[in-house]
DNA sequence: AATGCGGGGGT
DNA sequence: ACCCCAGCATT
C-alpha cells in the first residue's frame, strides 16, 4: 500500500503548490514562530477565511508571547469573538504564559517541548516544526487524511478516526530533507483545502488525478457513510454555552443572574451550562452584595 | 476508543 | 437539513 510512485506523487503536488498557495498571513516570511502557532490554534476546527482577519487584529495586538501573557482572559475571550470553542483562547493565553515561564519568551522548536504546552497537540506541534521552524516533521490534519485517503488508500473518505496505519503511511510520503518535508507538509494540506475538498472534489484541476487509487476506481462512495453522525445542534449545551458566552462578551459589566437566565428557557439545562463554564473557567460568578441578592456574573 | 466542545457557511 | 472545518483534553 505505501505507494511505489510517491517520488512523482510529491513532485507533482509540490510543483501545483508553487502555483496556486494562497498568501496566507501567516505564510509570510516575516512571520513569527508565535505567529505560527497563533495562527495553528485558532484553525483548530475553525475555517481559514473567519481566522484570517481574527488573526490579523489578535498579532497586531498581542504580537510576542509576553504581550498575550499579560493580558485580561476577559480581553482575551472578546478577542476571541466567534471563533469557537473559547477554551481554545484561555489555552492558547496559558501557552504564551508557559513559552515566557519556561522558554524566555522564545517558541521551542522541539516536538517534546511544543507537545507540554497547553492547547497543543500533534497536528499543531508537527504543524509549528514545519511552518516556523522549517523542519521535516509528520503533519497530519484532516486535508492531509482526505488527500492520502483518497490517492493512496483508494477510499471516499478517511475513516473517522486517525489510526496507526495513517500516521505510518504519511510519515513514509514526508521527503527527506527538511526544508521539502516543510513545504510538502503545507502543499499536501493545501491540496486538500482547495481542490481535493470533502464535499464535491474538484478532480479536473487536481495535479495527482492520473495517480489518484481513487479516481481509478470510480470514484466510489464513502464505506463509512451512516456511520458519521454529526452532533445536534439545536438545544445542545453547546448551543446554550456559546449564547451565554456571547452575552457575556457583549456586555460592557458584568452581567444580573436573571439576563443570563433569559438565554434559555429550560432552567435544569442552563444551571448545568452555567456551573460547567464556571468549572472551565470561561466565567465567574459573584455573589450578590447581600445574601439574599441573586448574584452576577462576567468574563473570567 | 469515545465524547464534549462553537459557530458559521457551503451544498 | 446536513455536513464540514489546519484538533485537543478528558474519560
Amino acid at each position: 500500500m505505501p505507494a511505489p510512485d510517491a517520488e512523482p506523487l510529491r513532485a507533482a503536488v509540490l510543483d501545483w503548490f508553487g502555483r496556486h498557495a494562497r498568501d496566507l498571513p501567516w505564510r509570510s516570511a516575516d512571520c513569527s514562530a508565535w505567529g505560527v502557532l497563533v495562527s495553528e490554534v485558532m484553525l483548530q476546527q475553525t475555517p481559514v477565511v473567519r481566522v484570517e482577519p481574527a488573526w490579523r487584529a489578535w498579532m497586531a495586538r498581542w504580537p510576542e508571547p509576553a504581550d498575550l501573557a499579560a493580558a485580561s482572559p476577559a480581553d482575551v475571550l472578546r478577542a476571541w469573538d466567534r471563533l469557537g470553542y473559547p477554551r481554545r483562547a484561555l489555552r492558547l493565553q496559558e501557552c504564551a504564559r508557559a513559552v515566557v515561564e519556561r522558554h524566555g519568551g522564545v517558541v521551542p522548536a522541539g516536538a517534546a517541548e511544543l507537545l507540554a504546552l497547553p492547547g497543543v497537540g500533534p497536528y499543531t506541534a508537527a504543524a509549528v516544526q514545519a511552518f516556523a521552524f522549517g523542519r521535516r516533521s509528520v503533519v497530519l490534519d484532516t486535508n492531509v487524511r482526505r488527500v492520502l485517503a483518497r490517492a493512496v488508500q483508494g477510499a471516499a473518505l478517511p475513516a473517522p478516526s486517525q489510526t496507526a496505519a495513517e500516521v505510518r503511511l504519511a510519515e513514509a510520503l514526508v521527503p527527506a530533507d527538511d526544508a521539502t518535508a516543510a513545504r510538502w507538509s503545507a502543499a499536501s494540506m493545501e491540496l486538500g483545502a482547495l481542490v481535493c475538498t470533502a464535499r464535491s472534489p474538484r478532480c479536473e484541476e487536481c495535479p495527482i488525478a492520473g495517480m489518484c487509487a481513487w479516481r481509478a476506481a470510480g470514484r466510489p462512495v464513502d464505506e463509512h457513510a451512516g456511520r458519521r453522525r454529526t452532533q445536534a445542534w439545536a438545544g445542545t449545551d453547546r448551543q446554550v454555552r456559546g449564547k451565554v458566552m456571547a452575552l457575556l462578551r457583549e456586555a460592557l459589566g458584568p452581567v444580573p443572574a436573571e439576563a443570563v437566565e433569559a438565554v434559555w428557557p429550560e432552567r435544569a439545562q442552563l444551571e448545568r451550562c452555567v456551573e460547567s463554564l464556571l468549572v472551565d473557567g470561561l466565567m465567574v460568578r459573584v455573589p450578590g452584595a447581600d445574601d439574599d441578592q441573586p448574584p452576577v456574573y462576567r468574563l473570567p
